[in-house]
DNA sequence: GTTCCGCATGAATCGATAG
DNA sequence: ACTATCGATTCATGCGGAA
């Protein structure tokens, strides 16, 4: 089967006018916080963000299937001392549009940015938030257990706190690629959190989550030829990821620098694959 | 110092009316979530939680030292595939009252009771909020370091080597002094995010949380011989610890049974110690 | 070819300074 | 008074050069 990736330049406001009704099974985006990105989005104001959501979200609801997820991964800025109520909101104002708030997972981030504040720590943990047009949506846990047969459990008993939380992310990401060496261990079911680190430095390009992240989701809400659809796609992560373990995938990018990049890294890497790409603009 | 421990009976929205304004410096508490606990506080319906929980979060509001906090630790119930959003209007209706949504702490439960859903994984996380009266706040960030991660260790480990060599031809004094300093630098401040493994080894009743999340709390928000009150005493897991650590505490529970079981316990407890306790009904 | 160490780099946040 | 910008703080990560 041919994978396909479109990839779409342009602000998803518009952008996603484009895409048929009921034709994606999921969605990941990471969305630019408020008051980040300011050179592509502009900084969208805390106070402004809720408005400014709502009509992309109303888009993806037309756009998705009746058995699609939606996974908004996003956190609340801290402003004026507070944690800001803008994802409150968003939730709240999402329900009304039609979406079920169906899950919340949690994702730690093991390397957060440094600071050191009198009254606050630092920000380890952002929130995949998981919405829903129907109480009938697609989910295939077994793509992301962990095992915990008896080989794992006496390691795990005897390593670092540290050291377990790193292998809980490696079994994230490589059960696919290295399910022969888990052969003969007892399985287990995920929880909603999960832990990650974000990839540092990367020489060309930075990417505000690492691919475990979007893969744990593809794997858990979609199946080889489904279509994965990111809005705000930034470096692409989500997307090559997608494209990797043959999801179809659709990303929109405003900026044009982001857009070629992904277009220069997706080319080359679908000329080794001999799959086809539509690289639209 | 004597460390006095005050437990009320009865119903924390009119107990609470008996408490002096601003004598209570940290108010950790986790209250019975919506529909839970129905024989004891009726089984409050989702969409009755914030009516029902506002008028006692003003009560604490007045209790409250302008420098102090309220940690409520509470999550969203499933109703109905979707999680519920009364813990989100919750959060907006008390800042309307006047606190300070000042921050969101997520508490990993490691060991999260087991179970499968076909839509739904085990949930491993609940989120702690910190709310204030005041920016102004007391934080002792240094009483809950952690040992810091990998990259440190590894240089500390090979630093302490050659500093003992360097040691060892010194004389003994120096030793011990500097085991203590590499103990300093191997620590790091915390991060919101917290790894607790939920409590299974108590034999007459389970705790809503193990003594590590409240100690947690009561060491960052409160010294010794500062005041810590739960509303929702339950168990009294809150008010043990506080006491362990020579906080003065205030209890309140509506259960006979359970008020009574925390009743002889700390009896018991301060005799041993003892310290005076001034158990009220 | 290993292992080890140095270094740049962050979805951060506060407080001070400047317009 | 209110908003925009900047420096200081801090630590996990992975890359690349060195031993």
């Amino acid at each position: 089967m041919e994978i396909r990736t479109e990839l779409y330049l342009g602000d998803c406001r518009e952008k996603l006018h484009l895409l048929p009704d009921e034709s994606v099974d999921l969605s990941f985006t990471s969305p630019p916080y408020a008051d980040r990105r300011r050179n592509t989005y502009g900084g969208i104001h805390p106070s402004d963000y809720v408005e400014w959501f709502l009509p992309i979200a109303a888009q993806l609801l037309r756009i998705l299937k009746p058995t699609g997820t939606f996974v908004l991964n996003i956190r609340e800025k801290v402003v004026n001392g507070e944690r800001s109520t803008y994802v409150l909101e968003l939730i709240l104002n999402m329900r009304r549009q039609g979406w079920l708030w169906t899950e919340e997972f949690i994702w730690h981030k093991k390397n957060c940015s440094p600071g050191k504040w009198p009254n606050r720590f630092r920000n380890a943990g952002e929130r995949p938030l998981q919405f829903n047009k129907s109480r009938k949506f697609h989910m295939y846990q077994e793509a992301v257990m962990v095992p915990m047969g008896d080989w794992a459990k006496t390691r795990l008993r005897n390593l670092s706190e540290t050291d377990k939380i790193r292998d809980n992310s490696k079994v994230g990401s490589g059960f696919g690629k290295n399910i022969s060496s888990w052969l003969g261990c007892e399985m287990a079911y995920s929880t909603n959190v999960l832990h990650l680190a974000t990839e540092c430095s990367h020489k060309n390009h930075r990417a505000a989550f690492p691919e475990e992240l979007p893969e744990w989701f593809i794997k858990l809400f979609t199946r080889e030829g489904d279509t994965v659809l990111d809005p705000f796609m930034g470096s692409g992560t989500t997307l090559i990821v997608a494209d990797r373990i043959r999801r179809h995938a659709v990303g929109i990018e405003i900026a044009p620098e982001y857009f070629e990049m992904v277009k220069k890294r997706f080319a080359g890497y679908q000329c080794d694959r001999k799959t086809y790409g539509a690289i639209l603009s």
